[in-house]
This record gives structure tokens, sequence and C-alpha cells, in this order.
DNA sequence: CCATTTTTTGGAATCGCTTCCATACGCGGG
DNA sequence: CCCGCGTATGGAAGCGATTCCAAAAAATGG
């Protein structure tokens, strides 16, 4: 029908300058007489005003949206629950301050190109989803002011970012000790995808409080997966192949403890009598699948919130040293995870200063 | 460090003026020398241009952006497999025609706000997801002008809306259809969401296919769902206390189906010999939980991907007459459904003109 | 060598809104 | 009667691009 009214016929309509409409519409009232005020809101009321966010944007500098960015490696968002619950919370925080997301999926392979579809006026900020080793994303970052927030993965902090992430290595050291004063010593694990910070982060964690607790660390037991039920099964069958077992194995994550456990029980393994096997996430997809499975619990959406809180801050107030928040897992135990057969007693852990972890 | 370069640096930088490298920058190399070409290509270069799109959005009057907007009431994101495939089609599509992606998803009660938050010029078009019966998203798209295409609900053709959607009417008359080949006489069915417009369309459809084979429709068999593994729980509760049992229940989703044979087995029914059932949509997500369920297949990252392709050409075209798309389900035959007892010869389809399917 | 094309290039308006700053007016005090 | 100040309002310069149209430069032809 009729073109989108603008500023200017609000303002002829209401009988003044585009200044005073401008002023008014923006919640400035009290700049002026309330007649006047009366007037100019009844004019946009009447014509059906909408601001054109663009041109607002344009001229105040300031957009509004922030970009929800993946990362090129994860092909596609679905494949990945965790991505929703995090966006989830992203979106339930920017509602309440009007911001607005723009999702961001670059799958193009130049460099150059991948650049411009993120940092080009459109975003205030941008939170990076769970940026893989190596992955580009990270090293665009130099060369940009955008205020960013990495959440699903805790780089070291030499990359300077703001992170919001589970604390993977405490909640794994948590699970770790608590499986081993079960009474086991003799302890496998799967690990999670190689290019993830993560799995690195709860590797070190798992192998540390072996350490700790004087427990040897067998390498043969250490399996690799990569976050997927199938790399379970493959670590079930590598592992079951060898002469001498563990009596528990921890898992990186859900996925590949639920596939871990599948193959297990089809070559004849009986989980947990067995064989005791951990988790970690409390994936809610695998849940009805092992629904016994002693794992990690973490508030993924709480991630999102928190991150798109603290990306919000940053934009209001220019300010952009990098922070970071780790949130703690807490540890869900069910009926996976037998206590170790014979041994009751064993050693305490190594008197370093690894005492009591919160 | 220095601020962002801009296009009257670049023009500086190049020697040349501003239109010039506009035009050059925007590929138009033909219009100008070689040498000039390549001086304020390599001038872009050097200083690191990026084209702020939010200027050159004002500019056009274009934003290669689509809004994917969610219904007010659903509440998370992450509750929605459907969402995430579709989703993840439309990113898909964009991603190569060099659009993107704007998530809407407006918890705001006031209609106006709902309105401004959607149609303020940061979008050419919008994708609707599911809109359930009596969404404000249908009220106002009669106010705008923007192009819209709605996924995932089909709705009546008297709403005026371009729609890609899976053919919820056309699937479920094949499933049905086929149960009574199996020789099943005696069909229970648990609704979907009454909110849904895909619900009434699977019941409908159910009834149809009944009637026109001249079986009889229970209405003490019909239960209300709600596309959820809960209210499938329910409705076996509901169904199993009755006296008189049907031979098989369909389910208007893979998720009630799912809770039905979860309680049935509970209850000591077994799930197929004691009761057939058969589901809908082929859900990835309860695909582990009953590996066996027979159910329709159809494709949402399809229907994702046609439905950006269609609000692309429209936006392109200025074109937006209404279409509609309907993809086809397919039959995926499993264990959960064996054919009826007793019966192996029934009667025929109602001679009409309903012959044979697709 | 000049008029006429054709090829290159640039001036300036525009998109719709924000915001700095100037102007106009009314009023009490010196 | 004039100065200065507070209150209301508007002018105009951006924001960073695009694009219409005209001007300048080079090429063509008679």
């Amino acid at each position: 029908m009729k073109q989108k009214p603008t500023l200017r016929d609000v303002a002829q309509y209401a009988g003044c300058s585009i200044t005073t409409t401008s002023n008014i519409l923006q919640g400035r009232h009290n700049l002026y007489r309330a007649e006047t005020v009366e007037r100019v809101l009844s004019a946009a009321q009447v014509l059906g005003y909408r601001a054109n966010h663009i041109a607002r944007s344009l001229a105040k500098q300031r957009t509004a949206t922030i970009g929800f960015v993946l990362d090129p490696n994860h092909a596609r968002l679905t494949h990945n629950d965790y991505a929703q619950h995090v966006l989830d919370g992203v979106l339930a925080y920017l509602e309440q301050c009007d911001y607005d997301v723009r999702l961001i999926s670059p799958r193009s392979s130049s460099l150059e190109r991948l650049w411009s579809r993120i940092d080009n006026g459109t975003i205030d900020g941008a939170i990076l989803l769970a940026p893989v080793i190596g992955s580009p994303l990270l090293e665009w970052h130099r060369h940009s002011r955008l205020p960013v927030v990495v959440v699903g993965s805790t780089l070291p902090e030499s990359y300077g970012f703001t992170t919001v992430d589970i604390d993977n290595e405490s909640a794994m050291a948590t699970l770790t000790e608590w499986v081993i004063q079960q009474g086991h010593r003799a302890i496998g694990f799967i690990k999670g995808h190689p290019l993830h910070w993560s799995a690195q982060q709860r590797e070190r964690a798992f192998r540390q409080t072996l350490m700790q607790w004087s427990v040897p660390v067998r390498e043969e037991w250490i399996l690799q997966g990569n976050y997927t039920i199938e790399s379970g099964r493959r670590a079930a069958e590598q592992l079951l192949r060898q002469s001498s077992l563990p009596s528990v194995v921890i898992c990186s994550d859900d996925g590949s403890a639920a596939g871990f456990i599948q193959r297990c029980t089809e070559l004849g393994v009986r989980i947990p009598e067995d064989l005791s096997v951990a988790g970690f996430d409390d994936e809610p997809l695998v849940q009805p699948l092992v629904p016994y499975l002693t794992t990690i619990r973490h508030d993924k959406y709480q991630v999102g919130y928190l991150a798109a809180q603290l990306l919000h801050q940053q934009i209001e107030s220019g300010d952009t040293l990098p922070q970071r928040l780790l949130l703690p897992g807490t540890l869900i135990v069910r009926r996976s995870v037998l206590p170790a057969p014979a041994l009751t007693h064993f050693a305490p852990p190594q008197s370093t200063e690894g005492g009591s972890r919160p």
C-alpha cells in the first residue's frame, strides 16, 4: 500500500521539527511541553510509525545486535545440543536489554570473506561458540576491535579472550576423585575430540588426579574418542581386545559413554556389574539411552546467559579487559559406577598440596 | 588502535573519488581503466577496508538479511529438534547468496513491541517457524509488506501465506492406509498438540482414511497428546484403563509414541506383540529409545532450505504471490507394527476415488 | 583542426535517524 | 530599559555507503 512512514512524516503530521520528534520518541519527554509530547506521540500512533533500526544504527554507531558465531568446523548447528542451550541462554538475556542476535555460520573458506561476514558493522559484539583448536576465528580477533566473548572453549589465557565456560578441569577432577574413592585403581579413559580444548582439559585433569592419588596411568587404557556415540563404540572394541581390563572407564562425554556401554553390552560385558562407566555432560539426548549413567552435569543455558551479560556489559562500558568465568559442574551419581571389587583401603593422596577440591 | 577505514579513506588513498571507489569495490570493473581498478583494489587491501553493511543497507534499502522468527509460544529453541534442522537448511541456502540470518524470538507480550522487533527495517523478509493457531505473528502479517514464508505450519489457504511444510495429510494417510493393510481394524490414535495445525491435519487424515476404508472410528481410542513423551505416557495409562483395546495405536509423533511404548512396557503390555504402535516424524532423538518404531520420515532440513530459497526469490523479484510447497514424507517400516492377529481379509476401500496414493 | 562520440571520472543528493549547537522567547533583577 | 538566564524548539551536519547524472578527457571522423 503506502510507504512506511518516516520520522519526517511524523514530524510534519505533528507540526514540529524532526529533532523534536526524534527526541520525544526516544523518551526525552522532559525536554518539551506536555502538549508537544502528546502531539508527537499521537502522530506516531496514528501513522503507525516504527523507527528504522538501520538508520538508527548508522547514526548512533551502535546496532544493538550481537553475533552468535559458529565455528566453521562445526558443520551444522543441529548436531550440537550444546549450541542450542547456549543460544537459548543468550536469547533470554538479550531479550531483556532489547538486543538482537545475528546468526553467523561461516562456511566459506577464505579468511577475508570470513572476516567481512562477521565484522562488517552489523554487530556490536560477538559470541564465539566453542572455537576449535586452530580455528580461523581466533586469528581474526587480533585484527578486530569488536568485543568478543568465547563460550564453550576455555582457551589458554594468552589468547586474551573473555571466556565463559564450564570448569572442565575441576569437574573432571571431582569425577575422577570420586571414582578413585569408590576404590577403583584400574581406570581407563576415553578422550574427547582432539580439536577441542575441553577435551584436552578433561584429559589433563584426569591424568593429574590419578597422579595425585598415586593411581597408575595405563596408556593402553586411554582411548581416543571424539564426543560421539560411534567413537565410544570403537573405543569399546579396542579396549575389550586387550588382555587386562580396567575396573572402570571414565569417558570425556556422555555420547562416547553411551556408545561404549552399548557396544560392551552387545559384546557380553555387563555394565556396571563387569565394568563401571562414568560419563560427562549429563547430555539429555543420551539420557534415555543410559538412564543410569553417573556423570557430570553443567548448566549450558547459564553459560549462554552469562556470556550475553558479560558481552553486553563490555559493549556498554567500552571496557574490554579479558575476564573468565568458569561455572562448576556437579557430580550426578547414578548406578553405572559400582564400588571397586576387592579393594577398600588404598593410598591417600600424595601430600603435595592438592588437598581438598571444592 | 585506529578507526576502521571508510570508503572515503580508500578513495583518498587511491587518489580518486568515492564514487569510483564504490563502483569498483562493487565489482563494476569494466567501467574503469584497468590501472584505476588496480589502484583502488590495492588501496582497499592495504588499508584493510571492509564495507560497512549498515550504511550499505540504508543506501540500498536492502539488508541482505532475513529474520528467522520463532513463535512466542515456543518458549525455547532447544526443545525443538524441528527448529534446528530447518534452521540448518535455511543457513545452508542463505550462505550461498550471501544473506544473513537474524534470530527473532519474541517473548514480549505487547503486540506493538512484537512488531517493532520484527519489522524495523533490519530484514528483507522473514521465515515464520511453525506459528501456532492464534499466534499474534499471523495477525502482524496483514499490516506488513514484508515477504514472509511460513514453515512447519500449513495454514489454511485463506491466510494468504507462502508456505513450505511437509505434507502432513498425505503422509498420515499413507501411514494409516498401510496399517490398515496390515490387517488392523481396531485402531487407536494419539493426537498432537492442540494448537498446531499439523496436529489437526494429521488427525483429519487419520479419520478420513479410516472412513475411506470403512474402518470404524472409536472415539474412546482417540487420545489427546501434545507432541511430548510425557503426553504419550499419559495416553497409555488412559487407554489401558479401558475394557476393550485396539490392536494398534497410531501416534501423531514419535515423542508420544515413545512415551506410550515406555509406559505400556512398564505396565506389562508388550510392544509390538500385544499391541502395535506407529509413530510419525522419525525423530532422531527418540530413535535410540525405540529403534524399532515404524514411522514417517520427512526432511526438515530440506524444508528450511526450500523456504529460504523461496523467500530469497520473493525478495529479489518483489513478487509475493502466495505459494505452497508440501514435501512428501516416506513410510519407514520397522518392527513396531505387526500384522493384525486373526484377520487377513477385509473390506477394500470404499469406492469413491481415493484409489492409489503416491 | 574542430565537432561529435565514447570512455572515465566525480559532484552531490539520498537513505532515515541522531545530536551538537544556535535561536527565540519570556521573565525577574539591576 | 537592558542584560542574562532558563525553557522550548529547530537547523544542519554528520553516520558510510549508493547512484543518478553531468563533466572532463580521450578517441573518432570529416
